[in-house]
RNA sequence: GUGGGCGUAGCUCAGUUGGUAGAGCCCCGGAUUGUGAUUCCGGUUGUCGUGGGUUCGAGCCCCAUCGUCCACCCCA
């Protein structure tokens, strides 16, 4: 044997065992955005890398340290996603959806962050969408955080998650803020973590959401955002929490909440977990009334969030999800011989066709009958239909019931078959 | 990028002060040639991550390297 390629450090294979997961969870995602009259949008996996720079920052981590970045054929400098809103946000400005006009969008795929894999982390991750734009009232923050609620609620995790939620306020405040902020840490400056220092100068408010101890004691003294913003912003976010309460969503006021990228402004939320160790936040969002302005189109508000599949889907394993996911088989066909074979193939056909949504395996490669019930019983299939000389002779097939040892095994024609599996809504 | 844990069969893992590797699961055959999941019997599974070093002798000790997991950082 020689030397096996092994997949991309960080870029994992989804296999059969936690596909059927993934698709339950995808379904139930496109059910709900469906149902608020979201529509989907697909953008390339690959973009020039000055979208990146542009909307999520120069300055930060993302674009400075974890982009996928190359030179095509061309010489152009190309990336590897990071994430979607700033593709969103360009595919909206190229093709005028974004123009004076309201949209309510999401989309699902990879994304790509060169970061150290652990556990809800990964190279290459997944993220469903959501993105909303041209609507700058305070009801559309409502419907948004209202549809993840929705989400908990679909997957039935609604106990496992806690939203938080704060407001950054318009940039002026924001940069009013970040200058108090500084100035009042700067005193502290030597009690500060390297880390901490380091953010005193590139991204001050990240220091806010620091884990470390001491300094969350240093910040028990700072000046509070909420303080520091404009009478405009104090309104919106008064009228989001109403809406919120209107609608039975509890939440926590967090004022030392603040996102990783540089285009968000006023509301900003996240759903947090316990369940999942350091990766807590399962998706967080927020208004970015500057972004697609910044991004050469007119000026148009915008509110959005991103869910990390990894993380959903290791929350939902978590829990118990797993036995939501329907068998790969319902029937499972067996031929006893190779007189049998045609019959057996014809069988599985017609039930396929007469029987919606059914899932007919035949046995191939034939083998003794044990060795076929054995199949048939890894198969997870509810039901073995054996059909052999007797059953070729008398035109029917016998069925057996593989998970309720009180049916008796039976003998019926392939109408009579199809006729129960109807009535049983697919057994 | 930084720190720590772990790399032994397809999978989950034992392996004593250093003496050339073992269990369960899986798979295959049989008890039972038309009845699985339960039971019993038999069988196949290995570059002990990789490369050096120490030693008469290394799965075990040392160094390096790669991989992986967890945490920091970052973020969904």
């Amino acid at each position: 044997m020689s030397k096996q390629i092994q997949a991309i450090r960080g870029m994992n294979d989804c296999l059969p065992e936690m596909t059927g997961l993934w698709q339950w969870a995808e379904q139930i995602l496109r059910d709900t955005v469906a149902s608020f009259g979201y529509q989907e949008i697909r953008m390339p996996i690959v973009e020039s890398t000055d979208l990146f720079k542009r909307s999520i920052g120069e300055v930060t981590d993302i674009v400075e340290k974890e982009m996928y970045t190359f030179a095509d054929r061309n010489g152009d400098s190309l990336t590897l996603r990071p994430e979607g809103t700033a593709s969103c946000v360009r595919a909206g400005n190229q093709h005028g959806l974004l123009y004076n006009q309201q949209q309510r969008l999401w989309y699902l795929g990879p994304m790509f962050r060169h970061e150290r894999p652990q556990k809800g982390r990964y190279r290459q991750f997944h993220q469903f969408g959501v993105e909303t734009y041209g609507i700058s009232a305070a009801e559309i923050d409502a419907e948004v955080i209202g549809l993840s609620a929705d989400l908990w609620r679909a997957f039935g995790i609604s106990e496992h998650v806690t939203l938080e939620l704060n407001t950054l306020g318009s940039n002026e405040a924001r940069e009013n803020y970040k200058r108090a902020l500084v100035d009042y840490l700067l005193q502290f400056e030597s009690a500060l973590d390297d880390d901490s220092k380091r953010r005193l100068h590139t991204n001050p408010l990240r220091i806010l959401d620091s884990k470390n101890p001491d300094v969350q004691g240093i910040l028990d003294g700072a000046p509070c955002l909420h303080d520091c913003l404009d009478s405009e912003s104090k309104v919106h976010f008064d009228r989001l929490t109403k809406l919120l309460d209107a609608q039975g969503i509890s939440y926590r006021i967090n004022p030392r909440l603040v996102r990783g990228l540089d285009y968000y402004n006023q509301t900003v939320f996240e759903w947090v977990t316990e369940s999942l160790g350091a990766q807590g936040t399962v998706c967080a969002g927020g208004r970015y009334d500057g972004l697609v302005e910044q991004l050469g189109g007119k000026s148009t508000p915008a509110v959005g969030f991103a869910l990390g599949m990894e993380r959903l889907v290791l929350l939902l394993e978590s829990l118990g999800a797993k036995n939501q996911v329907s068998s790969p088989v319902d029937v499972y066909v067996m031929p006893m011989n190779s007189n049998a074979l045609a019959k057996s193939m014809s069988v599985a056909s017609e039930l396929r066709r007469a029987v919606d949504g059914l899932k007919v395996q035949l046995h191939c490669g034939g083998g003794n009958f044990k060795k076929q019930m054995k199949r048939a019983d890894k198969s997870g299939a509810i039901i073995g239909l054996i059909i052999g000389e007797t059953e070729m002779s008398q035109d029917s097939v016998s069925v057996k019931y593989l998970r309720d040892q009180s049916k008796e095994q039976q003998t019926l024609t392939l109408d009579e078959l199809i006729a129960s599996l109807t009535v049983d809504g697919n057994g």
